[in-house]
DNA sequence: TGTACATCAGTGAACGCGCGTTCACTGATGTAC
DNA sequence: TGTACATCAGTGAACGCGCGTTCACTGATGTAC
């Protein structure tokens, strides 16, 4: 790979991204170093501290990229099912495939939170979860309400604290889950 | 404090346990490292390394007390108020109360999850959480549903995800946002 | 009441390692004239 | 169609640092006789 490797690799930032995503998926977002990132892309690590400024950079773009991400998911689901718990599903499911994106979305303190990419994708989304861009305080209570029980539902679900005996389906899990509450009319 | 320190601490065990939470609260628990807390401890990092074997151990410990703690905290709470929302309650505000704990329960990966300490202490706690030890699977199904709502609520609260229009208070969105959902009859 | 000895609880020096950052530099590409 | 030059995208060596782990060792304490 190296052998004939051109001196422009012509696509580094985004191989960077998804080398980054796939060591933090295998050992966690904080253990990711610049230099493995690199060495595993066959690149020089000044080459990804050139992309990137720092490793909080690095870690910015793997944020973006899953806000982008998760908002074009619930997007999706919300425009094809018009159903709240369907947009709580994709939701769940989004977490448990991209469990790295999502591991360092809500670590805002690892990377720098307030790039400009992140702030715009993670509002989006937002916006999605709370029904309306200019929700009022009881349409952000009970958005906050269902996005607590799906995101709650994904973190114990990957840290393993799910009781197995349930179910190996986290969609499943999820509309069983969802299947005992209902929205109250207030 | 180092100059009149005997040679034996006496108390050392809890003390690490304590400055290794503190340390986490302040960066994080994978930024903890043995030295660091040996060294706010007034000790040689070998003393630290004695008392726990290694980094992990050290972890679980965390963990293991984390655990205890909520369980006590939970059970108080129902044994006063027989209210489900109010566990909720004081779920959430354990969280907030006691971040550095928190973290390093639910992130299994990063000690033994199979520490004898912490495998009791966190299967008492779910029991409180699914209101039985010997749950059906439609108690348990109920009670994953009310533990994803607190988890989920207090995880984007200490990441930072909570709109700061809602409110300052963690206890009073706990109760706002339960307020729109209501346990399904069946 | 001594005393010998095992065990517990700590010290401090040394190791090799991977890390982020900085630096001077090079090779390829795009652009103005 | 050339050519000069700026800019972009990378290299590779060097730095100082903190880390976890290991090692031989020491000082204090508990226990058997």
């Amino acid at each position: 790979m190296a052998r004939d490797a051109p001196y422009h690799h012509g696509d580094l930032r985004p191989v960077l991204i998804a080398v980054a995503t796939e060591v933090i998926g295998e050992h966690g977002a904080t253990s990711m170093s610049m230099r493995d990132v690199a060495r595993r892309a066959g690149v020089s690590h000044t080459a990804a501290m050139y992309h990137f400024g720092d490793k909080a950079g690095l870690l910015a773009a793997v944020a973006a990229e899953g806000y982008e991400s998760l908002r074009d998911t619930l997007a999706d689901a919300q425009r094809r099912h018009r159903s709240f718990l369907e947009v709580g599903v994709a939701y769940v499911r989004f977490a448990v495939a991209h469990p790295a994106h999502f591991e360092v979305m809500f670590h805002p303190t690892m990377y720098d939170a307030n790039d400009p990419a992140v702030v715009a994708a993670r509002q989006e989304t937002a916006a999605l979860l709370y029904g309306s861009r200019n929700a009022t305080a009881r349409q952000m209570e009970a958005g906050m309400a269902a996005w607590s029980l799906v995101h709650g539902l994904a973190t114990l679900w990957l840290g393993g604290s799910v009781p197995r005996q349930l179910t190996d389906d986290p969609e499943e899990l999820t509309r069983a889950v969802a299947s005992h509450l209902r929205v109250r009319r207030r």
